[in-house]
DNA sequence: CAAACAGTTTAGCCATGGCTAACAATTATC
DNA sequence: GATAATTGTTAGCCATGGCTAAACTGTTTG
């Protein structure tokens, strides 16, 4: 039994803040992540289709494979997955078009881009620098601290 | 071609913050976010390896396996795979230790994810979602980011 | 010191998300 | 309308990171 010093100093945590987290915890901190690594790809890929609709009218396999720098092939596979979860709806050789809840989620996903965006900008990140962190961090980011990075954009537009 | 619409309005992006990113620009995005995948999870055990030596002198596979939730087959593969890659050494049934270059990434990882936390904390963010929070971003957050991070943490103390 | 238990490793399975190559369909061009 | 170019799909490969079950090692303890 090697955590048995967890039971010795339960006190440490909270106090020191370079203490290891208790075993619950830091255990549902990597959980967390590896949920929200699972969920990740299937949003991006459902977002990128939702933003080529609103700014092109029409989603092709090939643009998507092009935005996001990966194969046709990588592509045509995922979108039978996105088919599968009743996200898009697919004829082959025409556009892609989101479900009702395919919608729902671009919606959501694209919001909290944007907000992780902003609030990067606002911090006084670059540009560019700007798009590629939000880009990374926007799925791992709660509601709440979402929440508390609009606020801080929006007094510091004032 | 149907991204020739990329010619006839180059000037919407920078204007409108809705438009999407000139192609190059997106592509990179989401390599470096899958870049960022690959060396995560690696990060992610050396740096916890590091802490647990830290802390408790010595790193067991079970311990690993305890704070993430995942079982000691996994963090045996995980292992051979980190021996391989020179960041750490074991001895069968021994505790770990960490490489030269081990403890280097060890210590980049830890001093990026405390700066994320606190800055997170800084921000307003409760304790516990900061860490959950944290743990998923530090490995999305670019070196330019976490400075101002580190600057807005260190103003917001004072 | 033998047996039981805790810890570790190995084998072998699965899903995911990449890739290339070959083929099929659609669209454009002459 | 035939042919070329573009676009999409399929098949089959690979690495990663999970898992369970089984085998093995080391430690503790009766």
């Amino acid at each position: 039994m090697s955590e048995y010093q967890q039971q010795h100093s339960p006190t440490a945590y909270g106090q020191d803040g370079d203490a290891l987290p208790p075993v619950e915890q830091h255990a549902q901190q990597y959980e967390t992540v590896r949920n929200a690594h699972e969920t990740e790809l299937i949003e991006d890929y459902v977002e990128l289709i939702g933003d080529l609709l609103r700014h092109r009218g029409e989603a092709r396999a090939a643009d998507i494979a092009t935005r996001m720098a990966v194969s046709q092939a990588t592509v045509s596979k995922m979108i039978r997955r996105l088919n599968e979860l009743g996200l898009v709806t697919s004829k082959p050789y025409r556009s892609l078009f989101l479900t009702e809840e395919g919608q729902k989620m671009a919606e959501i996903s694209r919001t909290r881009h944007d907000v992780v965006l902003h609030f990067l900008r606002a911090l006084g990140v670059d540009d560019s620098t700007a798009r590629i962190d939000a880009e990374g961090m926007e799925h791992h980011v709660s509601d709440k601290t979402l929440t508390i990075m609009q606020r801080f954009t929006e007094q510091q537009r004032t």
